[in-house]
RNA sequence: CGGGACGUAGCGCAGUCCGGUAGCGCACCUGAAUGGGGUUCAGGGGGUCGCGGGUUCGAAUCCCGCCGUCCCGACCA
């Protein structure tokens, strides 16, 4: 930062702009152990207006919650083969205890599959205990090698959904309800456009059966996979014995499924509407929906200008208002800054919407609102705010996904490409491509390991392209499959 | 774990090459004025120079070792 007051800007250096926009909007700081965070107030609000909006989501389609402990028994994990093989470098393992060495070590859950699935077996007796739909909020640790703030922390918060039903196609029917629910969630809350679709072999979850996600594309244009779905058949259940009595009295094993979101979508969010004014906070999600600035000289225009604003936060801030008729409002009373230096510290922290409220606007019963991302001004008469507050923000929630849309849009590739265009592009500009591929992993691993690039999934249906590509990619042989490709977080 | 950079006040840095007992900007505190896009002036507080050892009359500075952080690669939500 050569002027301090200045961010770096994302067209300098974009990894330098996202580490300043989370350090100085204070949505966190770093911890004293390597690769651990503080989610400090702006961004743990960020976080809590998520889980609201979630867990509202999951209960309105019968899920409960619960609460499953952090550590697990070292054998558990070891259990499920392809489970233990993908989470093995990555444990956190306790050894010690009281004082002394543990005959058992315990890890510290890096996901919580295996100590579920181990409950649920004591809980299911038959399919009338079915289908079981637990979520819970909960820490997991990853002792990653590289990390960055929010997107890959060794401590990360999440959610985790695990579920039990008594027949296959129950279980994918869940993992898809839950993956349109990551969809919405992401687009109409987030404004963050998704692609939905299936993971390849190679990057599905260890121990799925498949595994589904919603991937996103940053303003450098790379993917951020923001959300999982996993079918785990009953790879699970076999190995801790969840099993049922049947409606024909067989006993069979319960098909599973488990799915996160996590503190990750918060960094999505940054990387997604994040400018080089800062950060900006689609409506819906913004912990403030509404500063207030107040604008005066006098003594006696302070007074009267504070009064007013503080009137306006206790008509439509009130808590007795019902939630949908609420509108989050801050009074910025600071003393002793000048209005223009509030607006820069606002705007850094990417409140969606800013009033403001001085003598001449009290004068003319009005205040000046000002949108965090277009910077238009309008006058706004005080006794229509009511009304109008709700409709400019819900207008501004719209332009922000229309605009992140546009964006991804114009950095996304479709029809036949050569192999040297597809080189081309992931050297230069990046962004996802839509490519044919034979459905080898040789060729997925080729081309990782020439461009970096990875198939970030096969997309559904309504995201396909048509005509279907007529060839793989990387070897000419026919296509099996649409796939994604981009370099990814 | 490999490559690179760095560690001096809350933050950002200078000082290190060429050893002489620590400085700048911002932030912070007090007072006054200012206040519709990053205020000004005056006064003030704050640092075992990452840690340990060595060389030296004397080390932020030279030497050795360790620790930590960030960036770039191999693993990953």
């Amino acid at each position: 930062m050569a002027d301090d007051k200045k961010l770096t800007t994302r067209a300098a250096d974009f990894s330098a702009w996202y580490n300043e926009v989370v350090l100085r909007a204070e949505l966190a700081d770093y911890a004293p152990v390597r690769g651990c965070m503080v989610i400090r107030p702006n961004g743990y609000g960020i976080w809590e207006r998520m889980q609201r909006i979630l867990d509202d989501m999951f209960k309105a389609t019968g899920h409960v919650n619960a609460y499953f402990p952090l550590l697990i028994p070292q054998s558990y994990l070891a259990r499920e083969a392809q489970h233990v093989e993908g989470f093995a470098p990555e444990l956190a393992v306790v050894t010690h205890g009281g004082g002394k060495e543990l005959e058992e070590p315990v890890v510290i859950r890096p996901t919580s599959e295996t100590i579920i699935y181990s409950m649920y077996a004591k809980w299911v007796q038959s399919y009338r205990d079915l289908p079981i739909l637990i979520n819970q909020w909960a820490n997991v640790v990853r002792w990653e090698m590289r990390t960055r703030l929010f997107l890959r922390t060794l401590e990360f918060l999440w959610q985790e959904g695990h579920t039990a039903h008594a027949t296959h196609d129950e279980a994918e029917e869940e993992t898809r309800r839950i993956l349109g629910i990551y969809r919405t969630f992401m687009e109409q809350y987030m404004a963050m456009p998704v692609i939905t679709g299936l993971k390849s072999e190679s990057e599905k979850f260890a121990g799925a059966l498949r595994t589904y996600a919603c991937e996103a594309l940053m303003q450098d244009n790379k993917a951020l996979q923001a959300g999982t779905s996993h079918n785990l058949g009953q790879n699970f259940s076999r190995v801790f014995d969840l099993r049922f009595q049947s409606v024909e009295g067989r006993e069979e094993f319960a098909w599973n499924t488990s799915w996160g979101v996590s503190t990750r979508m918060v960094g999505g969010l940054v990387m997604t509407h994040g400018d080089d004014k800062g950060l900006q906070v689609p409506p819906r999600l913004a912990p403030i929906e509404v500063v207030i600035v107040p604008i005066f000289r006098s003594d006696d225009e302070r007074a009267a200008v504070l009064g007013a604003a503080h009137r306006l936060r206790d008509e439509l801030g009130s808590w007795e208002l019902p939630e949908n008729r609420r509108r989050r409002i801050h009074v910025d009373a600071r003393e002793g800054m000048k209005p223009g230096a509030k607006y820069y510290d606002w705007e850094l922290r990417g409140v969606p919407l800013r009033l403001e409220i001085g003598p001449r606007d009290l004068a003319a019963s009005q205040c000046v609102a000002v949108r965090r991302d277009t910077g238009a001004k309008v006058p706004l008469p005080m006794a229509d705010l009511a009304a109008a507050l709700p409709a400019l923000l819900e207008q501004m929630q719209r332009d922000l996904l229309d605009a992140a849309r546009a964006r991804r849009d114009a950095n996304t590739v479709r029809g036949p490409i050569t192999w040297d265009a597809f080189r081309a592009r992931m050297d230069g500009p990046g962004g996802f491509v839509y490519a044919g591929w034979c459905g080898a992993a040789a060729c997925e691993a080729a081309v990782k390991e020439e461009t970096k690039a990875t198939i970030r999934c096969l997309p559904d249906p309504e995201f396909q392209s048509t005509p279907a590509p007529a060839t793989c990619l990387k070897c000419g042989a026919s296509s099996r499959h649409e796939a994604v490709w981009a370099k990814a977080y």
